[in-house]
DNA sequence: GCCGTTTTCGGCCCGACTGTTTTCAGTCG
C-alpha cells in the first residue's frame, strides 16, 4: 500500500511526540512537527516531487528528512520510527493528547507506574494513584480525569461553519457590555482555515473583571478551564475550546497580530523585529540594547494600536491574515507583490444550487428570488442528473421541463436579474458521463461532479475527472476533490494531471463553499491560479439560507491567494455568456 | 533537524496560568 502526503504527515508528527517524551532538545522535536505542517498542506505529491529530486527546496525538509520520505515512498514504512517504537510505546503519544498532559507527564506516569495507554491512565487517576507522584495532587488527578472525559466528547478539530458562529455569538453577548470597547475574533478562524483547534477571542478593554465574569459564566458551557485577570479559557458543551484575553486599546495592534498567528508567521515576524532592534510580544515593542539585551523601562516601549502600525515597524504592507503562514507572504510583500485578494462583494453570481425538481428544498422560482435578495446578478439552476437517483436527478425528460420552468422564472425576473439553466452532471463510476453530448448542448452551463466511487484507484478515478474536463459542453468541476471535511478523505486525484487538462481545456474548477466541503482546499486553488486555471466559488445551496455560506469559499480562496479575476463568477453576465458560449 | 543579505555553526519565541511548591516546573498557545 503506497503512503500518502497525510501517511507521511501522521508518521513525522508521531516521531516528534515519541522524540519529545523521550526528552530530544525540543529543536529537533519542532523540526519534525514543522516537515509534518509542510506536508500536510501540500497541493502536490510527495512521490512526485520526489522523482523530480526536489524535496530539500520545501520549507522545513532538509537532508535528513528528505531521505526519511523517500525511504517511506520505496519502502512503506520509516525504519527510524520502528526502532523509536521500541523504545518508547506508540500509545504514549495519545496520552500526551489529554489537555493538561505533556511529554514530562506522560514519561512520569510511564516510569513510576508503568502506565501506556489512556485506559490504564483513567483506571489509576480513579484509584487515586496519581496524586502522590512528584508534583501532582489530588487536584491534578481530577484534572486529568477531566481532560480524559473532554478527549471523548471530541473528534479531532471542528469545522469553522461551526466554529465561526459559535465564536460570533459568544463574542456579540461580550461586546454587549458597557466595558467592552472592541472585539474580534482571532486565531485560524480569522485565517479561514477548514478546521478550528479552538477559538481565540479578544477584546480590547479598560476594566477585564467584569467580562472575564461573563465570560465564565455564560450559559452552555461544560467547564471553565482557567480564570485569570487577561486571559479565561472555557469549554463548550459540544468540547470545543474557547479563549478569551482582554487587553488595553493601546496595544490592539500587537495583540491581534499575536493571536492571529500563524505561529510560523509570527516567528518571522519577530525576527524581523530583532533585526529591527525590538522584542515583540504580544504587549509591545521592547527595545533591545547594544547587546540584544531587552531594556526594562517600560516607558520606551512603543505601543501598537492598529496591525497597520506592527507591519509598518519592520516596514512591511498589512498583510492579510488569510495569507499569514509563512507561505511566501513576507516575500512578497516585501517585493510589493501582495495579491489584491478576492472580497466578497467581488462575487455577482452563484453558479451551483439545487431546487425541489432533485434534493433541494426550494423551487426554481424561491432559489431565484433568495439569490436576488442577497444581491446576486446571475445564478445557474443546476439539479442532479439521474445517476444520483438518491437525490432524485433529473432524466432527460425531467430535465427538458424543467428548462421551461427556468425559461419561465427567468422571463419574469427580468433583464437585471439573469437565471440561467444548468445541470450537476454525474461522471458515473465506469467513467462515462450521465448525459450525451447533444443534451449536453442544450443547456447554459454544465456542471461535472463525482458523487460516488469516490475510493477508486488513483489512475481510474483521475482518468474518469479528465473524462468530464475534456469534454467541451463541460464548464466547471463541482468539488473537485470530493471530501467531506472531518468525515471523508478526498479522492485520491493525481492534481498535477487534474490541472493540467483543466488548462489546457479551458474547464473551470470550482471552490465549493459548503463549509463542510472547502473543495478545492487553499493550496489547490493557490497552485490552480499560479498555472492559469480559472475557478469558480459556488455555494452549492440546497436552501436560501445555505446561500449565507458563500463567504466561506471566499475564505478559502483568499488563502489561495485568488484576485477576483481568476474566478468566472465575478464576472459581468456578458463577459460571462461569451466565456461559456465560447465553449462547447 | 533546519537554516543562512550578520552565521555552514550556533542559533532556534515567549508570556499566562495552574498546581504544586516556598521559588518553580509543566503545559499551552
Amino acid at each position: 500500500m503506497a503512503l500518502t502526503n497525510r501517511d507521511i504527515a501522521d508518521i513525522f508528527e508521531r516521531v516528534s511526540d515519541m522524540l519529545e517524551i523521550r526528552g530530544d532538545i525540543i529543536h529537533r522535536v519542532l523540526s519534525y512537527r514543522r516537515a509534518s505542517e509542510t506536508i500536510r498542506d501540500l497541493p502536490r505529491d510527495l512521490r512526485a516531487i520526489a522523482a523530480e529530486g526536489t524535496l530539500t527546496e520545501l520549507p522545513n525538509i532538509g537532508k535528513t528528512l528528505a531521505e526519511k520520505i523517500e525511504e517511506m515512498l520505496n519502502t512503506g514504512e520509516l525504519e527510524f520510527y520502528n526502532r523509536l517504537a521500541q523504545e518508547i510505546p506508540p500509545s504514549l503519544v495519545d496520552i500526551m493528547h489529554i489537555n493538561g498532559v505533556g511529554p514530562k507527564k506522560a514519561k512520569l506516569f510511564w516510569d513510576e507506574l508503568d502506565i501506556t495507554t489512556v485506559e490504564a491512565l483513567k483506571t489509576a487517576a480513579e484509584e487515586g494513584k496519581l496524586r502522590d507522584l512528584p508534583r501532582m495532587g489530588a487536584k491534578s488527578e481530577q484534572k486529568i480525569l477531566d481532560g480524559i472525559e473532554a478527549l471523548s466528547r471530541r473528534t479531532g478539530r471542528t469545522s469553522i461553519g461551526v466554529a465561526l458562529p459559535a465564536a460570533q455569538s459568544i463574542l456579540d453577548q461580550l461586546m454587549a457590555l458597557p466595558q467592552a470597547i472592541e472585539g474580534a475574533i482571532a486565531g485560524s478562524i480569522r485565517r479561514g482555515r477548514p478546521t478550528i483547534g479552538d477559538v481565540d477571542l479578544l477584546v480590547a478593554s479598560d476594566d477585564a473583571a467584569p467580562i472575564m465574569d461573563v465570560f465564565v459564566n455564560l450559559p452552555n458551557i461544560a467547564r471553565v478551564l482557567g480564570h485569570g485577570p487577561t486571559k479565561s479559557s472555557i469549554e463548550l458543551l459540544n468540547g470545543l475550546q474557547v479563549d478569551l484575553r482582554v487587553l488595553e486599546k493601546a496595544r490592539w495592534g500587537t495583540a491581534l497580530n499575536y493571536f492571529t498567528g500563524s505561529q510560523a508567521h509570527n516567528i518571522q515576524m519577530r525576527e524581523l523585529m530583532l533585526a529591527k532592534g525590538y522584542s515583540l510580544n504580544e504587549h509591545a515593542l521592547r527595545p533591545l540594547d547594544a547587546d540584544g539585551n531587552m531594556i526594562e523601562d517600560e516607558s520606551q516601549y512603543v505601543l501598537c494600536a492598529t496591525e497597520e502600525a506592527v507591519y509598518a515597524a519592520v516596514d512591511l504592507p498589512y498583510i492579510p491574515p488569510e495569507l499569514r503562514e509563512d507561505s511566501g507572504e513576507f516575500e512578497a510583500a516585501r517585493a510589493g507583490k501582495l495579491p489584491n485578494l478576492i472580497v466578497l462583494d467581488d462575487l455577482r453570481a452563484d453558479l451551483h444550487m439545487h431546487t425541489t425538481w432533485s434534493d433541494g428544498k426550494l423551487s426554481v422560482r424561491e432559489m431565484a428570488e433568495a439569490a436576488r435578495s442577497r444581491g446576486r446578478q446571475y445564478i445557474v439552476i443546476t439539479d442532479h442528473s439521474h445517476y444520483s437517483t438518491i437525490a432524485n436527478g433529473l432524466t432527460v425528460e425531467r430535465l427538458m421541463e424543467q428548462h421551461a420552468e427556468v425559461q419561465q422564472v427567468a422571463a419574469e425576473m427580468g433583464p437585471d436579474f439573469r437565471v440561467f439553466h444548468g445541470i450537476e452532471m454525474d461522471i458515473r463510476s465506469d467513467g462515462t458521463l450521465d448525459y450525451p453530448d447533444e443534451v449536453l448542448a442544450q443547456l447554459d452551463f454544465v456542471i461535472a461532479s463525482l458523487h460516488f466511487s469516490l475510493t477508486q484507484e488513483r489512475s481510474v478515478i483521475t482518468r474518469r475527472l479528465l473524462n468530464a474536463i475534456e469534454n467541451p459542453h463541460v464548464d466547471l468541476i463541482g468539488h473537485p476533490r470530493g471530501q467531506l471535511i472531518e468525515q471523508r478523505e478526498p479522492a485520491d486525484l493525481d492534481m498535477d494531471v487534474v490541472f493540467e487538462a483543466a488548462l489546457k481545456h479551458g474547464t473551470a474548477l470550482e471552490i465549493n463553499a459548503n463549509p463542510m466541503r472547502l473543495d478545492l482546499e487553499a493550496q489547490y486553488a493557490r497552485h490552480a491560479v499560479d498555472m492559469g486555471v480559472l475557478l469558480s466559488i459556488n455555494t452549492d445551496a440546497h436552501s436560501a439560507e445555505q446561500m449565507d455560506l458563500l463567504h466561506f469559499g471566499v475564505l478559502t480562496a483568499r488563502r489561495g491567494w485568488v484576485e477576483a479575476d481568476s474566478v468566472i463568477n465575478t464576472w459581468p453576465v456578458e463577459r460571462f455568456v461569451e466565456w461559456v458560449s465560447s465553449r462547447g
